[in-house]
RNA sequence: GGUCUCAUCGUCUAACGGUUAGGACACCAGGUUUUCAUCCUGGCAAUCGGAGUUCGAUUCUCCGUGAGAUCACCA
């Protein structure tokens, strides 16, 4: 395998999604593969900022915070340059010229003379006469010598095209997928047709990725390879990630959301790269959970899907529960902290490690955390709905409540401060189940219930050792006061 | 409308032309002495339709059908 140079280049218009995520995940992923197998293999981060109308403010941060949150991070790039230094669009605008002004010389680009009222006319008599609009129809004769104020269009030749897209295999299309595009506008700023390629060839890029909504412009890039005499990349087209439920692809239209919204709901990057890496490709192994080192090694464009996938939140969630529960509590305790109840604010690290052990296999997202351990950090309030209501306790009545809870403060109470641990706990625990004679269905649910009052805890033994003797003796004593 | 692409369980997918069409998520049932979760076991569930090639098509070809993309001085 020869070197691999992959790029990613967004525009800054907004969040990223998790489709143009992927796209850089895929590109990144062979980059460090070929880093990994040859020593050589460089990601680039290129900004395509070549529209000023859509732009937004604010948007190359954004993208450089998502891509970081995945663990993916550039060789070259906007904030850090490189040989090919500038790596905003923006700031290349006299590449491009000079590059145009070759395809002027060698008659292969002129100036377009017409107004957008007289082009917007030749698109309607084609609609009338039902037949394609090509600008190429309407080449001028003798068009005016370009000064920059009119676009410059590509002169196109047309003709049939058959590729091998590293993806997609062989494609093929007819000469009318060619045409007279335009290279720069007439405010001065390129077209991406036009800068992607000059800028693709400059730098060195050998796998271009992106998603299929290129696939049918692809031709024009052929014809304009072939114009400007240089190497054309590998092509990578992905398949699109479809929504959830619909069939259009995921778009910032359809509800697909910021990829930093889910590291504040919780889930994992590593869960992420996992999840939409195997959203579209796989390894041909049963193999499910990847780590990213997993990833690097096992991924092959040729292994990727040609169809489009849903984006399916179910399955990310499992992968995320995968991942939490792969973490070593130190790892996880780093990651969840900010995530903790806010009860929890003053709760010492040994006291909050404890309890997270205790939930980890419960975590399906970091966000869980407060459900699930806000009743070790504060005082919960006895709800007695909650025994009223369930299936087991509600036969017992107000006296036996009372008697079976006592019975238990006492054999609590009997447990010697140093040797409370959930292995004597459980052991205390299962002989007051002979002396009361109890099911543990009720036993254990009524004092779960006594000292959380929370829909479900982690097992009895565990949670009453972890909220101590101290606290289980006088959330007990509470709850039968408050009957 | 022109051009182009795609098509296996509900979802993500596996199957050099020969398999009882496999796995995973979700769902359902059972188990792991309470709950929730984890974990384990089992279950449900698919080759879009029609021709052809072949001893044999999920797989190759063609025609349908369905879905999607694109036809900008957006990327």
């Amino acid at each position: 395998m020869t070197s691999i140079r992959t790029r990613f280049a967004p525009s800054p218009t907004g969040f990223m999604h998790v489709g143009g995520v992927r796209t850089a995940l895929f590109a990144w992923l062979l980059a460090q593969q070929s880093k990994k197998i040859n020593g050589e293999g460089t990601f680039i981060l290129r900004i395509e900022d070549t529209d000023k109308v859509r732009e937004v403010e604010g948007s190359i941060q954004q993208i450089e915070n998502s891509l970081k949150w995945l663990g993916i991070s550039w060789d070259e790039g906007v904030d850090q340059g490189g040989p090919d230094a500038p790596y905003k669009q923006s700031e290349r605008l006299a590449i491009y010229k000079e590059w145009a002004q070759r395809l002027i010389d060698a008659g292969r680009a002129y100036a377009d003379p017409y107004t957008p009222a007289e082009l917007e006319a030749f698109r309607e008599q084609a609609k009338a006469e039902k037949r394609p609009f090509l600008y190429r129809n309407h080449r001028p004769e003798n068009p005016p010598t370009w000064d920059g104020t009119q676009p410059l269009r590509f002169k196109s030749d047309p003709k049939p095209y058959q590729w091998t897209d590293a993806v997609m295999g062989n494609l093929s299309t007819g000469e009318d997928a060619i045409d007279d595009f335009i290279l720069i506008k007439s405010d001065g700023y390129p077209t991406y047709n036009f800068c992607h390629i000059v800028d693709d060839a400059i730098m060195g890029v050998t796998h271009v990725l992106r998603s299929q909504e290129f696939i049918s412009s692809t031709p024009k890039f052929l014809n304009l390879y072939e114009a400007l005499e240089v190497e054309r990349p590998t092509l990578a087209t992905l398949p699109f990630v479809m929504a959830i439920d619909g069939k259009k692809k995921l778009g910032k239209r359809d509800g697909a959301k910021d990829i930093l919204e889910y590291a504040k709901e919780g889930y994992l990057p590593e869960a992420m790269a996992n999840f939409l890496a195997t959203l579209g490709w796989n390894d041909g192994t049963e193999q499910e959970v990847f780590t990213v080192q997993e990833l690097i090694d096992a991924f092959t464009l040729s292994r990727v899907q040609k169809s489009p996938a849903r984006f399916d939140e179910q399955r990310l969630l499992w992968l995320n529960g995968q991942h939490i529960r792969a973490l070593s509590l130190d790892d996880l305790y780093a990651r969840v902290e900010d995530f903790w109840p806010v009860v929890a604010k003053n709760t010492d690290e040994a006291h909050k490690k404890q309890v997270l052990a205790l939930v980890q296999d419960r975590l399906k997202t970091l966000a869980d955390l407060p459900i699930l351990t806000e009743y070790f950090f504060t005082e919960p309030s006895p709800d007695w709905e909650m025994v009223s209501t369930n299936k087991q306790l509600k036969k017992l009545n107000q006296e036996e409540i009372v008697t079976l809870l006592a019975a238990t403060k006492a054999v609590i109470a009997d447990i010697p401060e140093s040797d409370f641990v959930a292995e004597n706990i459980q052991d205390t625990l299962n002989q007051l189940l002979e002396t009361t004679g109890q099911k543990p269905g009720i036993l254990f649910s009524l004092i779960r219930l006594a000292v959380s009052w929370a829909p479900f805890s982690p097992a009895l033994h565990d949670t009453l050792a972890t909220l101590g003797k101290d606290t289980t003796l006088r959330r007990l004593t509470e709850s039968i006061e408050s009957l």
